[in-house]
DNA sequence: TGCATTTAGTTTAACATCAAACTATATAGT
DNA sequence: ACTATATAGTTTGATGTTAAACTAAATGCA
């Protein structure tokens, strides 16, 4: 008998190998993208993008699962670099909505472009079909995750 | 047509999910986790144990995927509340050795007995069954991104 | 209306990480 | 032996993150 039961053994190693695979990964893109950005960033642009903006901070704060602090630390980036439009919400005084800019979508634009190769690289020894069926089971984690987080 | 082909969507998502999950699980641990243990140093602590000690810091780094200077500072901690040993190699002036002591053991088995129900709650709802067959997919993309470093 | 509570966003302090510079020791080539 | 190079570990400076304190505005309720 070992002290930590084989189901949680599997659970051990899942979470295990998610995080190194995360370190792995976020280096990865990092190395590959624009100058300057960072994984953050890129990753706000395309929310923006693929969800459409006017969103607020908390909002998409939220939505990345990192703090307000942190989404104010990257939103100023982006804003330094005109990437994004930060006015203030006209129906809440307190709240303000942020709006990508036609830079930004460039920017976003070439992020993607840039990682395509990792990508196809990736992909010629790992294809996607592979990667697909794990999907589901990743999200349905996730959202236990987050919804234990209360 | 998309810009992204549909392939390459796939594999966003799939570093999305990844990315995300491993933000959230690791918050989690870190708070079921005793008072000041970090996720990094229980690592290490979890390593020692499985693989055996007596390894130098740079092997170590390299096992754990983080540079040599986050070890230092990482093995500063466990050292400072006597979890570890770090003595001079005796065949290499240049390098150390890192023991376990038997508090370091003791703080460990703490730690994973801290994480015990948050798996079993986490088990309930998605069944090691369901996890075991996406292992060996995370281990061969974390393998690739390993060795694709350089 | 007025006051307590909640919500949006910023700031601060602490900390982990990385890349790069640096010290010290070992190894290789001449 | 000597010198150049490689390796082990630490330190430094910058960055991104969190939790918590803080400011300002909105909401709820009496």
């Amino acid at each position: 008998m070992t002290k930590t039961p084989a189901d949680a053994d599997i659970l051990f190693t899942f979470f295990n190998e998610i995080g190194i695979l995360s370190q792995l990964s976020g280096a990865a893109f990092e190395k590959a993208m624009p100058e300057g950005m960072t994984l953050p960033q890129f990753s706000v642009l395309n929310h923006l993008t693929r969800l459409g903006d006017g969103w607020s901070p908390l909002r998409i704060s939220r939505a990345m699962q990192v703090t307000k602090g942190a989404m104010t630390n990257t939103l100023q980036h982006l804003e330094g670099k005109g990437l994004v439009d930060i006015r203030p919400d006209e129906k809440d005084g307190r709240a303000k909505q942020v709006f990508i800019t036609a830079a930004g979508r460039a920017v976003r634009d070439a992020c993607i472009a840039s990682m395509i190769p990792y990508m196809n690289k990736f992909a010629a020894d790992i294809p996607a079909t592979d990667i697909a069926p794990a999907l589901p089971l990743l999200q349905r984690a996730r959202e236990w995750l987050d919804k234990e987080r209360e």
